[in-house]
DNA sequence: CTAAACCTTATAGTAACTATAAGGTCAAGT
DNA sequence: ACTTGACCTTATAGTTACTATAAGGTTTAG
């Protein structure tokens, strides 16, 4: 039996995390000490590292506990990882290309702006492409 | 002189997210009518598409507070934007390079579990190689 | 006997909003 | 005159996955 600080260091989960996990029912509630201290199995244990590397794969709360939860009522969950895992993927191609995007757009404003003079009124100066953009800009203003 | 309905339709903001910014002080509270009803003019407006532009470009409020406070002081904020693009650029390109590791480690595990059996106890299938992760598992299993 | 290093619960804060409740105002139609 | 619908108002709760703080109880070492 360990306390909530000793599985705070096994898993790399902090002590607010594990109660929180707890409290949204991803952990089940632990028995209590006398002292009404939280006493952990290595059941929880290992549930727990399972919760800590999913969410370094950046899978949601609610994802973790469906997975848990076919694990619970002993049916295999790993249909249902499979699908999180490539719905994870496509959601992280989609946020890279709109952050590249982005990205791109920032750095043509940033290389615009090098060459243009600072301009209180945000006319002739780099504030102002960024509330027109770049596009009906080049060349001609207004 | 237009209501928040049409300072919405104007900018493509939410009323709601127009109060909010207000709420914020990132728009100055604008004048009421008789009715109690907000009245915004063309300034107002103009301020509200520069924020949603910079919001657009992924710019924090805080940011975009600080940027509007200098024009409010009469000061060119041109470097002061310069900054925050770069600093949103490697802070982009730090993300993108974080979330395509991640893609790449959950496209092999996905491409693992195609050929992993189902298995209830978690041991023998992908659900066990998102705890241990790929590396210590190839071939060898504990 | 007291100080530290634990543990407990409850509550507020983060970012940038969206959604809802409960109500007041206004123009048009019957 | 009255009702319907589309506006507007404020206040409050919810989103995500936690972290931080307050205010206190427990245990161990010096
Ligand atoms: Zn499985
Ligand atoms: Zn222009
Ligand atoms: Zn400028
Ligand atoms: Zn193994």
């Amino acid at each position: 039996m360990v306390s909530i600080g000793e599985l705070s260091q096994q898993t790399g989960v902090s002590t607010q995390a594990i109660r929180y996990y707890e409290q949204i029912k991803l952990l089940p509630a632990p028995k209590r000490a006398d002292n009404s201290y939280r006493e952990y199995d290595d059941s929880d244990v290992e549930r727990l590292q399972f919760v800590k590397r999913a969410r370094q794969l950046d899978f949601a709360l609610g994802d973790i506990a469906e997975i848990l939860a076919f694990r619970d009522q002993n049916e295999p969950p790993c249909q249902y990882v499979m699908n999180v895992m490539a719905q994870q993927i496509s959601a992280i191609e989609e946020r890279v290309a709109d952050l590249q995007r982005l990205r791109d757009e920032l750095a043509t404003l940033h290389r615009a702006g090098l060459t243009m003079p600072e301009d209180i009124e945000m006319k002739q100066c780099v504030c102002h492409l960024i509330k027109t953009g770049l596009s009906n800009e080049v060349g001609n203003d207004e």
